[in-house]
DNA sequence: CGACTCGTACGATAGGCATCGTAGTACGGG
DNA sequence: CCCGTACTACGATGCCTATCGTACGAGTCG
């Protein structure tokens, strides 16, 4: 039994503090085509988009880990909202730890989008 | 000692051409706190050091491991040069490419470095 | 030549990780 | 209250990788 949770919004998920963050667990995280590309939508998107927003080519299972793994990461921060779970880039962390690294990635992948894409 | 003769020797290693070099791979091979050591050094001290300048704490083995995922992500260049093998950091191709992430990257893990070692 | 150094190749191993499928939980609405 | 939706948990699987040890090739120097 859940002693007392006052909580509707008792659904919370671990993140790393700022000061927890590390920075070759966000290259890791960053590492990979999926997880990328999700970070590329919600620079691009704000930061309001529930996981079910990305239409990415895996199960919803595989899904759930990458957002995973950019959480734990401290690349992003989830938040429950009713049943659908809201994902926004954690770019004041981010920047402050790493200032100009999100950004210098966010270039290089959308150039490589262009360079590969480009024809 | 070092005879005028030519430098190059018949044993080459294959390299990625700058088309070649994608992001994701590039982030993956610096990911690994080993091979980010590997290229913080190599940024501060030149682009002229051996394998065996370098004192990881793994065998050979590994080491060679480590610095054939650099070279083939793109991130490094190695020639040989008699029985060494030079190592130099990418960094006109890595700069063309993804301009400035290489730079904020190593200011990350410089950043880190300070916050966590502290002294 | 012979010995020594530097690095490689190959096999083995253990752990990590991306992926899936299924079963289950939380929430909101009819 | 029941059902549908959104996401999770767990187990399984196969690949990738970081690591090692040993045996080997390439080059230098006595």
């Amino acid at each position: 039994m859940t002693t007392a949770a006052p909580t509707s919004s008792s659904r919370e998920l671990p993140h790393p503090t700022r000061e927890e963050i590390r920075l070759e667990p966000v290259l890791h995280a960053l590492s990979d085509p999926m997880r990328l590309q999700v970070v590329r939508e919600l620079a691009a998107d704000g930061d309001e988009l529930s996981c079910s927003h990305f239409d990415l080519p895996v199960t919803k299972s595989t899904t759930t880990h990458h957002f995973r793994v950019l959480r734990e990461s401290g690349v992003i921060r989830q938040v429950y909202r009713g049943t659908a779970k809201m994902n926004g880039l954690r770019r004041d962390d981010l920047d402050d730890l790493f200032p100009g690294l999100v950004d210098s990635v966010l270039t290089a992948a959308a150039r490589q989008a262009v360079r590969l894409g480009g024809s």
